[in-house]
DNA sequence: CGCAATTCCTCCGTATACTGTCAATTCATC
DNA sequence: GATGAATTGACAGTATACGGAGGAATTGCG
């Protein structure tokens, strides 16, 4: 049985008085590293949620992506979900692997390879919905009804400001 | 010359609306998504300010984490700075093979080995640190004070509820 | 003391994540 | 129409990130 124990339990009351205080140098309470930890913790909880489904986050965002712009080409679905080429054709070729995309070449423009859900990647889409949707709810749980659109909209603000990818 | 087009730039406009104004299913708005841009955003203004240094956000952590806490073994450096024995141990491998830290074996318990920080590791820490808190502080630069607190409580709290790690 | 449970580290497997590079192809401009 | 610039997908390299297995060592309980 793998141990249950959290954090806490394995650090020294030094730590964890100091992460819980706030010390001079503490790395536990940094922007940096709190958002670290959200990322952690939202990746846990879909996982959580969809676990089953043998799906993860890029793969479900993929798959959105997908429906809603059939035909669309891997450099453009990184776009969508902001994903670098390289990591989403990574992804798309574990999709492949697992039946959920096809993929074919353009006879246009033979450079691209363009992309379209299978019915097993659409049935999965479908089916996980709910659960996705609860993993989302989960996330924010802890806010109150303003908090929740108040930190979506700082998030937003932190993002835009340093456009990445 | 690398392109210097961003994410709006490569979409269809339908898909730039609708991130723009909220469709039905965006993943765009979703907290999952925007969590995971938050942390690409987070990594890249790391990276930007810390040029340089050859170190990444966990290196970092780690180094602050040894400075802190000397002797230390690497079981419990993961839980102080919320990473798994597996990618700790990756880290500080590469931390060992940078000269940033030593590994020492314990007389007392043959199972574990001590880390300390090198000299070597001391100094990078020291030499970073302006960059590092210019880093943290460009992070939460789009929010005004009273946001900045609010964000931070808030992060603190959905990390705290569902706790990972 | 003997033995089971636990702990610590290492390795494997899977999945992101980004930079840089490369060849094939297409486009833009002359 | 030729040619340089840009685009696309593939690949290599580096770094997280986590679960699980396994071996060595320690601890705790009887």
């Amino acid at each position: 049985m793998p141990s249950e124990s959290s954090l806490a339990d394995l650090l020294p009351e030094e730590a964890v008085r100091d992460a819980a205080h706030g010390g001079m140098d503490d790395v536990y309470l940094k922007p940096g590293h709190l958002i670290r930890r959200l990322q952690q913790m939202a990746v846990s909880v879909f996982a959580q949620e969809c676990e089953g489904f043998d799906m993860t986050p890029m793969q479900y965002a993929a798959l959105v992506a997908l429906r809603d712009n059939p035909g669309i080409d891997a450099t453009r679905i990184g776009a969508l979900v902001a994903m670098d080429r390289s990591t989403m054709g990574n992804v798309l070729e574990r999709m492949e692997g697992k039946g959920l995309i096809e993929r074919r070449a353009n006879p246009q423009d033979k450079r691209v390879k363009l992309l379209k859900l299978s019915r097993r990647g659409a049935k999965l889409l479908a089916d996980c919905e709910p659960f996705v949707r609860a993993a989302q709810a989960r996330m924010l749980e802890p806010l109150d009804a303003a908090e929740r659109v108040q930190f979506t909209h700082m998030m937003r603000r932190m993002i835009a400001r340093q456009d990445v990818i």
